[in-house]
DNA sequence: TAACTTATGATATACCATGTATCATAAGTA
DNA sequence: TACTTATGATACATGGTATATCATAAGTTA
């Protein structure tokens, strides 16, 4: 049986990190503040990740194996707009972690991971070209613009609702990605 | 009159930055390596600027001073189209320092300057509210949106022309912005 | 041209963050 | 209970930031 001192050391890593990504820019945060707030002894930092990136991908990359299967529906499925709703009650179940990626400092390196696994997955799945875009630029342009209106909602609406919010995407994003 | 040698120390930290940010990424440029290309004493940069980030916001200001008048039309115009194709003409002509600030790994720090004086700018000038979106959400998309598809023009399509990429903005921002 | 002002280069220095190494100890496993 | 090992504490090397100082060279002014 795997030892539990590192599961237990690894999630107060995550959750410190979390709590100060939603804070101050990524990367305005020290190895040292992740390490003070986990109560985590500072060399044991590096026996888990490499640095402070490898911790946030570690994070992301749970995430987004979640997210995955919600997000391309939107751009595979007739009803565009009920996927693009679904996408938004997903995250809104998950607000307090996708709010700390998606619209905090480490949004451009959690991006990058994104759209990249949305491509391979894209691909293999057989995502239907979009008529009259190139598939790379449809991709990265989608996810940019989701997380970008994703970002504003947290910051600037949180008001807003599901329903709402996902009318938004279908109609700045989807919509003009699927329609010719 | 005042001290040429003072333009002179900033004309060559300039270039040498948008040498750099060309090269990689933002975040892994060091003041040494400014300092070593713009063949400038080390201490000398501080005299100038505050840090990194001061001398690349000098560097974008000036950049979108010029750029705004170019970008809003897009915004208030009927010919949405043409004024996206003009904007690609405008990038064009400026494709050096453009793919520096808007492509390479400043692009957060420059797209919040971007975002923010086309707020600033959209107010005074009597900006039509977009139909169905908030004010600042239809800003900060048109931004984030029109950045992403130029440095996927950059690194990925440099040899389309400004019309078709013209269309495409046209297309994935500014038409959905716009329409109710 | 001469006298001045000042921006610069070189150097030294303090500071902080990263990342590694070591060792006694405490926690978990068998 | 005996073991294995993850941890905390500490020390240390490295490298980037930022400031201070001083002689010099460059530019400005008379």
């Amino acid at each position: 049986m795997v030892d539990a001192r590192i599961g237990k050391t690894r999630a107060a890593l995550a959750a410190a990190m979390l709590e100060l990504i939603a804070e101050r820019d990524f990367s305005a945060i020290t190895v040292a503040d992740i390490v003070a707030k986990a109560d985590v002894g500072y060399a044991t930092f590096f026996r888990h990740y490499q640095d402070k990136e490898g911790l946030l991908f570690d994070a992301a990359d749970r995430l987004i194996d979640e997210l995955l299967p919600t997000m391309l529906p939107a751009l595979r499925d007739e009803d565009t707009r009920s996927a693009s709703i679904a996408l938004c009650r997903f995250i809104n179940d998950r607000k307090a972690i996708c709010r700390a990626l998606f619209a905090g400092g480490a949004e451009p390196q959690v991006r990058r991971i994104l759209t990249e696994r949305s491509m391979a997955r894209a691909e293999t799945t057989g995502l239907p070209d979009p008529p009259g875009l190139p598939f790379r630029l449809a991709i990265t342009h989608s996810v940019r613009a989701t997380l970008g209106i994703l970002a504003w909602w947290f910051d600037e609406a949180p008001d807003m609702d599901c329903e709402e919010v996902g009318a938004i995407i279908d109609r700045l994003v989807i919509a003009p990605v699927r329609k010719g």
